[in-house]
Parts: structure tokens; C-alpha cells; sequence
DNA sequence: TTGTATGCGTTATCAG
DNA sequence: CTGATAACGCATACAA
């Protein structure tokens, strides 16, 4: 069957009436039980007749019986399901993240659900007030670029929601953070590039507010300093969203290169998508890479190693830090008594030495 | 303050007490008045004098009331949300749809409740019996590459549950599809091939239950027919889980370069993961891309066009497909007679050609 | 114009 | 062992 066509199909019988889900209620009364003998049966209380019992636990299974969780969420007022915020799925850390969340969630009978801030304090925002709303049982979440005020988030979390803070931290708010160590990371990776005789090395950096930022950029600035290089402010270039938007990139990597400087030999990116950005623009500009400038930034996206010659990358271990957030989260969601001790617990990120275009299986070789 | 050390803080206040939030009875309570008063005068009815609104509305917005959308869920029943199924978010050709998905369902008020069945039947059975549990109002789904039996989510559509399929659709299962022109968009790319002198080409395809690879494989056929080439079946080569697990592509790969002959000089890879896939394997053989095998793939990663030749990349228009699926799907919910006739919507895919690896901003060349 | 009563699906409390 | 009833937060038919 060839497409290209538009095909339509006619469906005469009713489709639009609402889809009814058998109800407890429905199963008391086909069986002459009352719902709460029914409820009791369900949960195996101990209460109930074994005949009981199986006359119930028979008919559900065959009718395909589903407790309606949102009847049970409005009861419980807990719905079993966390909230995550990120800035977008698109980007392989944060999916990479999501994929732990869920794994330690779905183990815990937890659901997960998905929000995205697209680097907007208003939708952030707006996704938080939605995902409480909708009682969830805890929040993890990595801030928005933009995001400055904190009191909605403060708030929340001193009326007693669980909160976890991973990548994107907001050190004032007292609860579990899961992070990579982003300065240490960062210090080999600028280590690494003056052991290989770069010594104008120019950092692209996110959003001065987030807390990764700080960190990398004072490992960026320790290492030169440890070095006898010096720090020189218009080598560190700012991209507020984050390289949402391609332009900014492309004027952050312009003004490096700007007005008679002859430019860095090498770029360090802050992150992932300041990677891949950089990259793209230093192509678009007609620069060798890395002959002419040389690149060295984060990146969890396989594509990277493809590119030839493959890049070297700081690749953070997201998964695991998916499953720690998630694990603290649950552990604060399910712990009856008060939590008084929060922990950040901090990973440790790759640095991923890709050698040249190799004819043979290329090993990652983490720096010790 | 450098990282590196586990950070230990202190928060005496109590910390896990319930998170209450305001309810329409509490505000009854603090203005004397009757809950139904209220409900009414925050919705605004007509029949409620202007004073009271105001009082109200005031007291609501002063102390940041926020409905209860699980009451209301369990009132109406309807979420005002929408479930969308995809194999993976990592996939650049499904982030990007939900993307689009996104955009339309928040502009008309709906939230977007993702799940992953990582091309697990199973898990795509789990994530559909707790999202139509869950009480959502629609769904759009891509089906996984394991799923053969279609009976649940044929119950589902007859009880009335609005389906949107899109991408991996279900023939047998009468609602709204969206698709690309699969067929000739592998046409097209393998016509692009034999004009560019290439006689022997091979497919590397998904698994052979899903629509896609149907109809991607006819296009591959007929273009070979079309212009006197002969199909050869061990020229095809099936992955089942679709390019998840990498061992799968390299044997589909190896399959291809097997005992004796000289395998193919052109390979066009039918889904976006196993042109990844592929173009990994084919490094890691050590065979030169496109110099010694051309390569050419379905992609939605913008990645693919920073390599070094950048491949040619059919790619699909994931976010529109995204929002024609959802503004079906509102279509079908919001409409209160019932539907009758079904669409199949069909986009046009783009064929990407890059050049080489010029020295300015290359443009994009889609094919006509 | 406002208040009272009911129900959405479930569980918990109390009676029988 | 089982049944009636209230409650979760909200909207609405009905009563005043």
C-alpha cells in the first residue's frame, strides 16, 4: 500500500461515549456485597471470609478491575508519583537523568512526571504549580537558566514537600542536591589542555546565576592559576540561555575572536549544549577544530565520539545521578519522622580523551 | 567554596508535616459563606453578586488559591491532560515531537503526561494501564517494536478512549494518523544514491512488524526496480529492537560485509537510531564513510550535521507532527458527537544533502 | 442571590 | 465477618 494519499476510513458503531472503568461499587453490586466488604476484600484484610475473598479477587481479575488512583489520590492525598523539572528532554544529560529517575521510581511503585522549563522562569513556574497541584509526593528538579527567585521553591519546601536538587542546584534551600563534582571536573579537563601546550584558553560559560557555572568556572580558574596562566576576564564568555539560542553562542564565540585579538587556542564549553553550539559556530566560522582552536567541554551525547577527530568530553554520569536523586527523594517522600541531616552528594564526572580518527575500536580513557 | 567533600546542613523546623494547600471550604469558612457560594463566585457565574465575587476572588488571589485538579479530575472525570507514549525521549526525532505535542496541548489548556516503553511490549502495556487509570482524556502513541498484540489498545479505542497514532501507526485501528511520506522519502534517498553511481545498496532496517518499516522498505524496493537494479534479500537487513541494543546493528552490519563478498558500497539506514547505529559500527570497522561505504539515514539529531563529511539525513518534521497529532487528538476529545471519519495525515519528509566540509555556513538543499 | 444536598471512587470508622 | 456512613475537594441540581 503506497502512502502519499489520504486515506479515510469510516467507523460507524459509537465511538465517543466515555470510557467507564468498572468501579467497586459496580463489583458490590453484581456480586449483592457492600462496596466496603468489597474494598476490604481487594486488600486482602484479614477481616473477611476466605469465600468472600475469592468471590471477589475472581470477579475483579476477570472484569479486569483497576483501582481509579485518582479517586485514591484525592483520599490518600498522595498520588505515588514524582514531578521532574528540567530544562529540556531533548538534551541527552537530562534524558540520560530521566531514564535513572525512572528506573529507581517505577522499582518503588512511583510514577514519573515530565515537565520541561524550556530555560523559562515563567513555565518553570507554571510546571510547578502544576505538578503540585496535582499532588505529587516530591520533586526533583535541575533550575531554569533564568530562574533568580527561589521563594516559590522556598516555600514549597518548607510546607513539607520533598524536594531534591540535582546539576542546577539553589545552595539556600536546606534539602538533598545531587551534583558532579564540577570543579574538579573541570580543573583536569583545563589541566589537561595545558599539559598539551595551550596556553590561551577561553572558558564558554552558562548562565553566571547557576550553580554550575560557579563551580566550573572556578575550577577553569584554578587550574590557570595553578599554572602561573593568567585569568583574564574577556577569555570567559556568558550565555544566559544556556545556547537555547544558537546566536548567542555565535556572538559569545565572536567576541573571542573579535577586534585584532588573534583569539584562544582553545575553548573550554561549560556545557553540553555550549558544546555542541561552539562546535557548530567554529565550523560555520571555517576554524579547524582542533587544529586551529581545539575543544574540550561537557557532552552525554554519543554523537560526540562519532565526529572526527572525536572530541575530548567531560561526560557527567547521569544516570546515577538520577537514581541518588531519586533514592533521596524517596527516602525523604517515605520517612514518617522529620529529616533534620540533608546531604549533597557528589559524583564524579569523566574526562573522555578521544585520540584521532582510529581505524580500530576506540577506547574512553578516563584521567585518573 | 569548592566542592569535592559531602556537605552536611541542619534544619531544626519541622519539615515533613503535610503540605496543605487552601481549599473552596476554608475560604467559605473564613468569609461565612457556603462552599457552593464560592465554587460559584470563582467561576465566575453569573448569578453571584458582583460584591461577593469580589470578596471572593480577592481572598483567593490574596491567599493564592489554587484548585485541586484531582477533585476536579474525579468530578468530571476528565484529567485535562493527555498521555503520549514514545519507545525513548532520547531520540532526537521524539523529544522534538513531544516538543510540538507540547506546544499545542499547553496553549489549549492540557498537560502532556510522557512515558517510555523503551521498545519494551511490556512496559508499553505498564505505562497504558496506569496513564488510562490515570483518568487521561486522550492518547498519542508510537507503538514499540516488540508490540504485535494490538487487542488492548483496540479496547481502548472502542470503549472511546481518543487515540491519536503517529510515526509507528496501527493499520488495523480506526482514528487519526500522522505519518511522513515514508515511502517516498526512501524512495527519493535511494534514487539520490543510484544517481550518485552507487549499484549496490543495502537496508538497514527496523523491525519488520512496524508500519514504518513497511513502508520505508516498498520505497527502497521500488527505486531499485525503477531503475533496473536488482533486490537482493540478504541486501536487508532487519534489526528488531530497532538499533536500541548496538550489538544488533553491528551483526545486521556484519551480516552485510559477511563471508566473501564485498558488501555493499551504499547503506541507507531506515530509523534514526540505526543511522547512529550504523555509522558507529562502520567506524569501529574501520571503513571509511562515504569514501569506501556511503551512508545514508533517517536523523532527527542535529549533531549528524556537524560530522566531518556530513552524512545525507532524511529527516522528518517531528515537531509539526507532534502538533497535527495533538490538535487531532483535542479535536476528538473536545467534539461531543461522534467521529466517523478518520485521517490519515501524511507530511513530507526532507532530504538533507551535505555537501562536504565546506568552509562557510552550508545550507541546507531538500530535494524536490 | 445564596445555601443545602449529592455524587465522583475509594478507604476508614463505627455498628451490627 | 459484613454493612452503613463519612470524608477527601469540587461542582451542580435543587431548595430557599
Amino acid at each position: 500500500m503506497a502512502p502519499g494519499s489520504q486515506e479515510l476510513v469510516n467507523l460507524p458503531s459509537a465511538c465517543n461515549m466515555k470510557f467507564e472503568a468498572l468501579t467497586i461499587k459496580d463489583i458490590a453490586k453484581a456480586l449483592g456485597l457492600s462496596t466496603s466488604t468489597v474494598s476490604r476484600a481487594l486488600r486482602d484484610s484479614y477481616e473477611i471470609s476466605p469465600e468472600t475473598k475469592k468471590l471477589v479477587l475472581d470477579y475483579a481479575a476477570l472484569n479486569n478491575y483497576q483501582p481509579n488512583p485518582i479517586a485514591l489520590s484525592l483520599k490518600e492525598r498522595r498520588s505515588r508519583s514524582i514531578g521532574v523539572i528540567v530544562c529540556e528532554i531533548a538534551n541527552s544529560f537530562f534524558s540520560q537523568t530521566i531514564n535513572g529517575i525512572e528506573n529507581i521510581a517505577y522499582n518503588n511503585g512511583y510514577n514519573v512526571i515530565i515537565a520541561q522549563s524550556r530555560e523559562s522562569f515563567d513555565r518553570e513556574l507554571l510546571n510547578l504549580q502544576y505538578l503540585t497541584s496535582r499532588s505529587i509526593d516530591g520533586l526533583i528538579i535541575s533550575v531554569s537558566t533564568e530562574t533568580k527567585d527561589f521563594s516559590y521553591l522556598k516555600e514549597l519546601n518548607q510546607r513539607g514537600m520533598p524536594i531534591v536538587f540535582f546539576d542546577r542546584i539553589v545552595d539556600e534551600i536546606d534539602t538533598h542536591k545531587v551534583i558532579v563534582d564540577n570543579y574538579k571536573g573541570v580543573y583536569d579537563a583545563t589541566v589537561h589542555l595545558i599539559k598539551n601546550g595551550y596556553r590561551n584558553i577561553a572558558a564558554l560559560a552558562n548562565s553566571g546565576q547557576l550553580s554550575i557555572t560557579r563551580e566550573r568556572l572556578a575550577g577553569y580558574k584554578a587550574a590557570l592559576a595553578d599554572n602561573g596562566l593568567e585569568v583574564q576576564d574577556d577569555m570567559i564568555r556568558y550565555c544566559e540561555h544556556g545556547g537555547m539560542i544558537l546566536s548567542e553562542v555565535e556572538n559569545a564565540v565572536n567576541g573571542l575572536f573579535g577586534k585584532g585579538n588573534k583569539g584562544p587556542d582553545a575553548i573550554i564549553a561549560l556545557a553540553d549544549k555550549l558544546t555542541t553550539g561552539c562546535l557548530r559556530i567554529l565550523k560555520e566560522k571555517g576554524r579547524k577544530v582542533p587544529e586551529e582552536t581545539a575543544l574540550i567541554g561537557f557532552s552525554n551525547t554519543d554523537l560526540t565520539e562519532l565526529l572526527d577527530p572525536p572530541l575530548t568530553i567531560i561526560k557527567q554520569p547521569a544516570f546515577e545521578m538520577g537514581e541518588v536523586a531519586t533514592s533521596q527523594l524517596l527516602q525523604l517522600i517515605e520517612s514518617k519522622r522529620p529529616i533534620t541531616r540533608f546531604e549533597t552528594r557528589v559524583l564524579e564526572s569523566e574526562l573522555l580523551i578521544r585520540k584521532s580518527s582510529a581505524s580500530k575500536p576506540r577506547k574512553a580513557k578516563p584521567v585518573s
